[in-house]
Formats: C-alpha cells, sequence, structure tokens
DNA sequence: AAGGCGGGGAT
DNA sequence: ATCCCAGCCTT
C-alpha cells in the first residue's frame, strides 16, 4: 500500500496522516458516530476563533436545546446571542441563527451538503464550507484551517511557517495531496488538523513523535528559517521560535525538554 | 490587503 | 499588556 518513501512524494505525507489519525485521535463530540450534519455545523460556528475545551460543554447545551435547524429558527435570535454565553465574538451566535432560518426556509430543514449552498448561509466560509461538506457528509473536498496551512507548509513544501491565508492557493495544495477515495481524504483532512494542534505545534513542533518526520521536506532541509511574508499581526514563527531558543533554534526543534527559554 | 468582530482566557 | 484560538465579514 505504501509507496517507497520518497520525502515530499505526493502519496506519502496523506498516506502517513490518514493512518495516523486513523490509528488514534482525540475523542471529539463531533467525531462520534451519527453526530449529525447539525451537531457538525453548530461545532464548526463554536470553533471558528475558539479553542476545542471551551466549545465542548456549551456545544451539548445548545444541542440539547436545539436538537435542529427548525428548532433555533422558531425562537428569537437575541436567545440564541443568550445561549451563547461565554464563547466570544457573539455574532456568530447571530449568524447561526440567520442560518438556521435559511436551512429551515431554503432547504427543508436539512443542513445542506453543497459546499456552494452552504457557502450561501451567513457565518459560513471557505473553512466551514468544506468542514461540512466532508465531516459531515464525506464528501471529497479539501478542508483546510491555519493547522492545516502549517502541516503542508512545512511538510509539503519545506517553509517553516505558512504565509497568509489565501484560499484558492491552499485549497489547491491541499486538493493535490488527497487520495482518490473520500472516506480517506476524510481522515486525511480531520488528520491534518489534528496533526497541526497536537504534534506540528508553530513555536515547539514535536518532530520526535511525528509521522510525517521522514517525509518532511522542512526537516530534510534543515529547519531553514521562515522567510516569506506573514500575517498582518503576527510574527513569523522563525521569530517567535528564535526568541524561544536564542540562536538557531534547533535544540527547540528537536526536543523542547531540553530548551532553557522554551515556553 | 487589512482590521474589526456585540470576545474571552491563559500568560 | 499580549498572544492565541477548527474564521468570517466588511472596508
Amino acid at each position: 500500500m505504501r509507496t517507497s518513501p520518497e520525502a515530499g512524494s505526493l502519496p506519502v505525507i496523506a498516506d502517513r496522516i490518514a493512518d495516523w489519525y486513523a490509528t488514534g485521535h482525540r475523542d471529539l463530540p463531533w467525531r462520534r458516530d451519527g453526530f449529525g450534519a447539525w451537531g457538525i455545523l453548530v461545532s464548526e460556528f463554536m470553533l471558528q476563533q475558539t479553542p476545542v475545551a471551551r466549545v465542548i460543554p456549551r456545544l451539548e447545551a445548545w444541542l440539547e436545546r436545539w436538537p435542529t435547524p427548525a428548532a433555533l429558527a422558531a425562537v428569537p435570535s437575541g436567545e440564541a446571542v443568550r445561549a451563547w454565553d461565554r464563547l466570544g465574538y457573539p455574532r456568530r451566535a447571530l449568524a447561526l441563527h440567520g442560518a438556521a432560518v435559511a436551512i429551515t426556509a431554503r432547504h427543508g430543514g436539512i443542513v445542506p451538503s453543497d459546499v456552494d449552498e452552504l457557502l450561501a448561509l451567513p457565518g459560513v466560509g471557505p473553512y466551514t464550507a468544506r468542514a461540512v461538506a466532508s465531516f459531515a457528509y464525506g464528501i471529497r473536498v479539501p478542508v483546510v484551517d491555519v493547522n492545516t496551512r502549517r502541516v503542508l507548509a512545512r511538510a509539503v513544501l519545506g517553509q517553516g511557517d505558512a504565509g497568509p491565508a489565501n484560499a484558492r492557493r491552499d485549497h489547491d495544495l491541499m486538493a493535490s495531496q488527497l487520495p482518490g477515495d473520500a472516506e480517506r481524504a476524510r481522515l486525511v483532512n480531520a488528520g491534518a488538523m489534528e496533526l497541526g494542534q497536537t504534534v506540528c505545534i508553530a513555536r515547539a513542533p514535536r518532530c520526535e513523535v511525528c509521522p510525517l518526520a521522514e517525509a518532511c521536506a522542512w526537516r530534510r532541509a534543515g529547519y531553514p528559517p521562515y522567510e516569506g511574508p506573514t500575517a498582518p499581526g503576527r510574527s513569523a514563527t522563525r521569530d517567535r521560535i528564535a526568541r524561544c531558543a536564542g540562536g538557531s533554534c534547533a535544540s527547540c526543534v528537536e526536543a523542547t525538554s531540553r530548551c532553557p527559554r522554551a515556553p
């Protein structure tokens, strides 16, 4: 099944991500079997700029109160904003209510599976539309969040950090890695995010436990510092890492525990 | 292309 | 005071 481990070649990266993810991943509510498209849509709204740990309790309460889009659509939008509680960016609650209204009116109360129809819903952008299509409906589309962009930049492009987001470019790059089988592609989509969150993290990547270590273009190139443009309001990973180790950050990259100034 | 968003929590 | 967080939307 596995082709020869030529580092950076097309099937190797995705294969290893899928195998790693399938072997064992965090047991999150929205990954439970039969969680449902509505639950996944709600979870994706809550996860926009909000950490997983803070979402879980609110999500359960939300779905218990509004188990369907129609149930949420039937209530004033102010109720949604109030129930949003302390998740932050409450405009998302308003948008989610608007999405529930639109789903009830235009889609018979069923969360659509078509990416363009999802994009037409308020509060649904390039990430969320594809996340719902892939995770809820198993459709083979590239799902790209900030974590996936970092994994691709390193493993495939050999760069220490991903530059500013560009939906078209990012989707093309991820699509070039996705296997043809839709279910397998779903594992790659989910696995790339999980890997970026738990292993290929920005400041101190844990390469010693990374399934892509042997195939990673950035590692093979000796962890060159990132030279490209950086997103506004953020400093380059190189700068953040350099501040941590005081020079070439080799000790931090190889073993966080050995870095005296590791975060 | 760049900031703000009816932020919030950890450091 | 500052940065991060499964982004999205409007200038």
